[in-house]
DNA sequence: CAAGATTCCTGGTGGC
DNA sequence: TGCCACCAGGAATCTT
């Protein structure tokens, strides 16, 4: 579920609700996420200050006193804040109570998503994060960086765009809508690719992340901001989801297609596909 | 080695 | 109403 964009609005909502907040209890109700929770972290998290929240790519990074949270949210997670203790929702998963009576709650229904409990130094090697490219809304995703790693490569444009050892954040919904507002078919091999494609992908990409981060995200079902807010860019995807609904810019169809495993959304007529 | 397929897990939806 | 097949925003790990 959450792209760059839904990561992006927990980390907001997070900065503004927990930081400099001190851990009081934690609790681990199911510990089988994508890797297993260890059960004697709770112990080490109690009395522990939030200093900061930062996002790696769809990681988020919270800077604890001694060590570092980093967590992912996979497909279906959320993390909900409350300023009470409210009743445990089923696959609220692990509990954070703060000193000041307010709570964090990582929820995480199909629990594709992780927790790991890192020093700085485990941070910076870890095998999940050093091979990540780079995050599309820095200056460094440019047209150059993108055209040479397109050069090199036969997939099409969409898997590209996906591959998170190139360039981050980017998932299944985002990367159908690049390739719509950049008039290019998602499945053109990347080495066909023109330096003025580039150009339109880079300003496409970083137009709609921006756009989406605006709004709050995408809600298509599960995902919440941490303070429960549904995002609300979903009203502003122009092929996502919409197979057999007309062009905004054209009316033909929108048509749907299987592409490495996952539904692409496009526009035969304003993308050139054949 | 690149690219495609499978896998983890739960729940919503649509067909019969 | 029930049962079942299929689909879902991610990404590591296989197989080809």
């Amino acid at each position: 579920m959450p792209e760059l964009p839904e990561v992006e609005t927990v980390c907001r909502g997070l900065q503004q609700n927990i930081v400099n907040q001190t851990i009081k209890q934690v609790k681990i109700h199911q510990s089988q996420l994508r890797y297993k929770i260890p059960q004697d972290i709770v112990s080490d998290l109690c009395e522990q200050k939030i200093l900061a929240i930062k996002r790696r790519a769809k990681y988020i990074l919270v800077h604890l006193t001694k060590k570092i949270l980093l967590v992912h949210l996979g497909m279906s997670g959320t993390l909900n804040f409350y300023t009470e203790a409210t009743k445990r929702k089923k696959h609220e998963h692990v509990i954070i109570n703060f000193t000041n009576g307010n709570v964090l709650c990582y929820e995480d229904t199909r629990r594709f998503g992780c927790i790991l409990y890192l020093n700085k130094e485990e941070l910076i090697n870890h095998r999940l994060l050093y091979n990540l490219g780079i995050e599309p809304l820095s200056s460094t995703f440019d047209a150059y960086y993108l055209i040479q790693q397109c050069a090199k490569r036969k997939q099409p444009l969409k898997s590209v765009l996906m591959n998170s050892k190139i360039v981050v954040g980017i998932g299944n919904i985002y990367a159908s809508e690049i390739c719509f507002l950049s008039k290019i078919s998602p499945f053109i091999p990347a080495q066909q690719v023109t330096m003025t494609q580039c150009e339109n992908i880079v300003k496409a990409t970083k137009e709609v992340l921006s756009a989406a981060i605006h709004a709050g995200g995408t809600t298509l079902r599960d995902f919440k901001s941490s303070e429960g807010k549904n995002g609300y860019f979903q009203q502003q995807l122009h092929v996502y989801g919409r197979v057999n609904e007309s062009c905004f810019n054209c009316q033909e169809l929108i048509v749907k297609k299987v592409l490495a495993q996952r539904s692409t959304f496009y526009c035969v007529k304003c993308q050139n596909v054949n």
